[in-house]
DNA sequence: GTGAAAGCGCTAACAT
DNA sequence: ATGTTAGCGCTTTCAC
């Protein structure tokens, strides 16, 4: 079943046919009607969408790129709302959502810039090169999580919240903390940051986070030593619960813990109520994103709320609407959630 | 930068080109590596993906289809995990992966069948109209969730498996039991089941599950009466929290609450904790999945372990797989996992 | 080992 | 209001 085919049954061309699809206009009514009931009837459902694409040069579908492979999309949730938001906006807007790994292999990722209208990419894309691929394509592109040039972006101050929510704990007489850090340098292994180690001074979420804690423990003249900052290499519940195990073995217990992620944190809280550690009392523990975990956990967890639905929501706004407002790098607002862990 | 414009560029004809990225075997190894060493140098990073895939007829990707819109892939654990098992071996095998929403508005949907190579179907798609037309196209459909003819499918026993935590908690002593169902009839209120309305027997894996409580209560002697059945619309925790809200306000309160999601479950152990009602003390309660989250939160969750990930590789190797061998429908194990929600 | 050419299914400019 | 036609970028058969 071809448009071809249809036309041809049908006894009109197959731009009539076309139009009948495309452009309701440019045929009466009732030949319009008759033709489409008859294209049911013949089981032809519409345009092949390939050939669509192909000769208008124009997907209708929005790409998505992370640099983590894809399981990565669905199991993140952060990740997950984010995708929630755009996948809300495309909707409304009748896009395809196109999820794109920028870990694609080598040879598999030819030509794929030519299957989407757009794109959102997530999360910092050194060195990437389907990156820097789909940038050549000149089609609109929304950074998100970090800043590329002049391209429009969606960020948040990664700087500033981290800063704040360390602030806070220091004020309520923390004195001894401990970092989970996420991807803080380029390691498989799970522990504490050797000094050289955080020597090369890359622009990752995790850095900009980082300094906000620094800052603020000078700023409070609480003691904050490199020994004292973990890294964990992915932001996943599993390998926290083995990073949260090891800190909460440390001689003596630091008074608070604070994460990078509230996925971290989570599993901290975990750990603390395996060893029948007492949080708050104890020990305090926050995080980062405000997941919906994170206010259902108990004890609840205080955590740097950022609003990743809306993230996606305004990633997605900014590719569809190709226009110069949309040019724009845009910094969402945080805001500090205290809640039961601290 | 297309084929034609390289090929013209280096000299040879487009086949040549073509060749060279897609059949090594084709032409010299030394004219193949010198033209791709140009191609890079031209900025030409392979063949268009559209006009590949409208020349071959294949797009080597995989359509995912579910009934509900887009965001609910990212916003339900069970989903998510289904769709990480999948992405797994897509990736293995260099499929890109296409989320379609069976809920597609009517106008968009056309042609969309063409973009797949092949369709993993999740979740019962009664009249819907897209998977008709998917099932036309005679390209490998695998059903998940719910069965359709002789096409291939992934499931698991739900009757069996609700039938036996059900077994299990009414010989731990419950005789006053409370359901916790989703999706039990078509309709947005949350509340009782009222008598008539159960009474179109769907094949729906929240029937399969119900009828499995029901006849698990049968077999111990435990009245379980429609009105202690509650239906919730949808799967998520906003509904379930004011579900639980009111069946945890009936007075006396049920000696157990069964749930046909962790997601459910997960929002009456938040409710009870609100309430200080002692689980499993007071009031037990199950669900059903084994989300990452029910053995996270605490008291930790009592359900039927379902391997959601492996559901996915399995429908995804399934659909990959044309031959004869994944024709079969499989049913997947579960098992009842008891932690101490019960 | 390499090139010429047909055509995948469609849309849009132009002609009638 | 409807029809004719070129060609989107590619792959593949066939000829050389």
């Amino acid at each position: 079943m071809t448009l071809k085919s249809v036309a041809a049954a049908l006894n009109v061309s197959t731009a009539t046919i076309s139009n009948a699809f495309n452009r309701p206009d440019q045929l009466s009514q009732a030949l319009r009607r008759k033709i489409l009931t008859e294209c049911k009837k013949l089981g032809y459902h519409g345009p092949n969408a390939t050939a669509r694409t192909l000769r208008r040069g124009q997907s209708d579908a929005i790409g998505v790129m992370l640099s983590d492979p894809l399981a990565y999309y669905f199991t993140d949730p952060v990740a997950s709302q984010f995708l929630t938001g755009i996948a809300e906006v495309l909707e409304q807007n009748r896009k395809q959502l196109l999820l794109l790994s920028g870990a694609e292999s080598e040879d598999r990722k030819g030509g794929i810039e030519s299957l989407a209208d757009g794109f959102i990419v997530y999360g910092s894309q050194d060195e990437n090169q389907l990156f820097m691929r789909v940038l050549e394509t000149g089609k609109p592109v929304v950074t998100v999580d970090f800043d590329y040039k002049d391209y429009p972006s969606v960020n948040i101050d990664n700087y500033q919240a981290a800063f704040n929510i360390a602030h806070y704990l220091f004020n309520s007489g923390c004195t001894r903390p401990v970092v989970l850090g996420i991807r803080l340098i380029d390691s498989k292994r799970i522990g504490r940051i050797v000094e050289d180690e955080l020597f090369e001074e890359r622009e990752s979420i995790s850095r900009r986070r980082l300094n906000g804690y620094l800052d603020a423990a000078k700023d409070a003249g609480v003691d904050l030593p490199l020994q004292q900052i973990w890294h964990i290499p992915q932001n996943n519940h599993q390998l926290a619960l083995q990073a949260a195990s090891e800190v909460l073995s440390m001689y003596p217990l630091p008074d608070c813990v604070i994460c990078m992620s509230d996925v971290v944190a989570t599993a901290v809280l975990n750990v603390a109520h395996d060893r029948k550690i007492r949080v708050p009392d104890q020990l305090k523990v926050v995080g980062f994103d405000d997941i919906p975990e994170a206010s259902r956990i108990s004890p609840s967890l205080t955590t740097v709320s950022q609003h990743s639905i809306e993230k996606g929501r305004m990633a997605a706004k900014k590719v569809l609407s190709g226009g110069p407002q949309a040019k724009t790098k845009t910094l969402l607002p945080t805001q500090l959630t205290v809640r039961q862990s601290s």
